[in-house]
DNA sequence: GTTGACTCCGTATCTGACTACGGGGGTACG
DNA sequence: CGTACCCCCGTAGTCAGATACGGAGTCAAC
């Protein structure tokens, strides 16, 4: 089965909007136009186009994320070790911080069952600690140019 | 051990305007003004910011990382363990999502040893079960008011 | 008592990621 | 044939989250 643009928007439940902005960026391919015509997108376009956004929700930026493709797109397998060690890294550091994060608030709900007073969650303690562990190697912020540190829909 | 901005800044590895936008947005306390004076700011201070940023890291926005806040803060507890409930299984979806890129990136990382030619890495295959599943409950595009979809900082 | 680093505060600018607009065109169907 | 969608493409606007700027005031040290 082919989409058009706008069915496979429907398909992957984004704008098509986003889909050429993406477009723009390199993140989808365009497929050849027919003279005259309208392109036609297939499967593979729609499940890039979920992978793109679940990615994000993962917290990855659309860099990153175009990093993550061009390993799925085959590089030469060097490069692609390297870069997939990094984001390997990357990934396991933030499921453990949220496992920290999973941890203090699994308590606090458990310690808020039935209680009507007010509670002092050990959310902050806990991500002190592993913040305070990073902070060690971070740099001053100006330094900082990496990507902008925004998160994602709910 | 008391700070100025500027020295609370360099403690949590953030930008003063940062602070000053932060607690615009009252996501961090603005202590008193001493007459005429420059404020002071303390270690519970530098613990809030460090939260912000991991927690940010971590997906949450800005209004997200509020929620978490008041609860630290203490609100009643019945609101508490809803909004409770309700982020950890959001972090729980987040974990299993990463988990699954995790198997992914390992396995394409071990594959890549020693070769030199190409990969085709199953990366977007192992998101696309978890990112189906999740679309059944996803409205059309055009229906999301939700927060921006934006990450984070590497 | 001047210099230099820093604070305060309001406003303006930048970046990433969309999202909207609008003119020009094709296709489909009643 | 008309009209109702949909596509194409370029450009402009929006929104969150910072960052930057600049004049006035403060403080510590030389």
């Amino acid at each position: 089965m082919t989409y058009t643009i706008g069915s496979l928007a429907r398909a992957a439940a984004v704008n098509v909007e986003t889909i050429r902005y993406y477009q723009r960026r390199g993140l989808v391919g365009e497929p050849p136009k027919p003279p005259g015509g309208i392109r036609r997108y297939d499967e593979s376009h729609a499940g890039r186009l979920r992978f793109i956004r679940q990615a994000q929700t993962l917290g990855f930026s659309l860099g990153e994320v175009a990093d993550l493709l061009a390993l799925e797109d085959g590089c030469h397998c060097r490069e692609a070790g390297r870069l997939g060690a990094a984001k390997l890294a990357l990934v396991r550091e933030r499921i453990a911080q949220l496992r920290c994060v999973e941890k203090a608030l699994a308590g606090m709900v458990g310690q808020c069952r039935g209680n009507t007073g007010k509670v002092h969650c050990p959310l902050i303690a806990s991500l002190k600690r592993n913040a305070n562990a990073g902070a060690a190697t971070a740099g001053k912020p100006r330094e900082r140019k990496a990507a902008a540190r925004r998160p994602v829909r709910a």
